[in-house]
DNA sequence: TTGTGTTTTACGACCTCC
DNA sequence: GGAGGTCGTAAAACACAA
């Protein structure tokens, strides 16, 4: 009985992309049972190692597979089409599709359960290739921060040398026209002794004195003193 | 031609859901 | 408990370099 089918009949929206894949080449006694009835379900034997291929391989369980057969093209591509639209098949469904494409049900399944896999490894892939595309970008960007933290730091130990310098410069000169004059002595010994600085070891701290409204009083009153 | 790596088909074990 | 799912893997089919 030949078995070929019309695929384009079965599927009509496929008739505009795969109109070059209309006939199907039915495979030798692996098909459902056309009288409607379930197919009897019975376990296929696995192929020992080193036991070779012979005829009586190919007429086994199911009334015909059991070597290993790989699908025709056509098939393939009408699976692939199915896949695209649908992921899982209903146990109905799934018949219908084995029926037209000439291929036992069971074949059917474990080519969607197989797809599921192949899609599935490449889901993790692609989301795997993207979070290695983010940790680069962030491990670049705290790259830029940290050496943004390095010129900064720079930058403020020579500020507070410069301020330290000038505070010394300032203690020196007060200290001279002391001895001259007694009036401005008061305003020395007036000025403010809790002067902090940053610690120099914690590099990525802010300065303690910024944070201090001592350091605020302070710039006062050495300010007040040069005007 | 042959050795080797990859892909595809198929299965068994186990799990989940109804 | 049965149907149908995933997961891991065996083995056939295939691709390709040497």
């Amino acid at each position: 009985m030949d078995q070929t089918v019309l695929i384009s009949q079965v599927y009509p929206y496929m008739a505009e992309t795969h109109s070059q894949c209309i006939i199907v080449n039915q495979i030798d006694g692996s098909s459902s049972p056309g009288d409607g009835s379930k197919p009897v379900k019975r376990r296929r034997k696995r192929r020992s190692k080193g036991s070779s291929a012979t005829n009586e391989d190919d007429v086994g369980a199911m009334g015909g597979m059991f070597r290993k057969r790989k699908l025709t093209d056509e098939q393939v591509i009408m699976l692939e089409y199915l896949f695209e639209n649908e992921h899982k098949l209903e146990s109905g469904r799934k018949e219908k599709i084995a029926g037209e494409l000439g291929l036992d049900p069971r074949q059917v399944a474990v080519w969607f359960q197989n797809r599921r896999a192949r899609w599935k490894n490449k889901k993790l892939e692609e989301e795997y290739a993207k979070l290695k595309s983010q940790h680069e970008s962030v491990i670049l960007g705290q790259c830029q921060l940290e050496s943004q933290v390095l010129k900064l730091t720079e930058q403020l130990t020579e500020a507070q040398n410069e301020i330290r310098k000038l505070s010394e410069r300032l203690v020196v000169q007060e200290t001279s026209t002391n001895s001259s004059t007694s009036s401005l002595s008061v305003e020395v010994n007036d000025a403010p002794t809790d002067f902090e600085f940053a610690p120099t070891d914690t590099s990525y701290d802010i300065p303690l004195y910024m944070l201090d409204n001592n350091y605020i009083q302070n710039m006062e009153y050495w300010n007040g003193l040069y005007v």
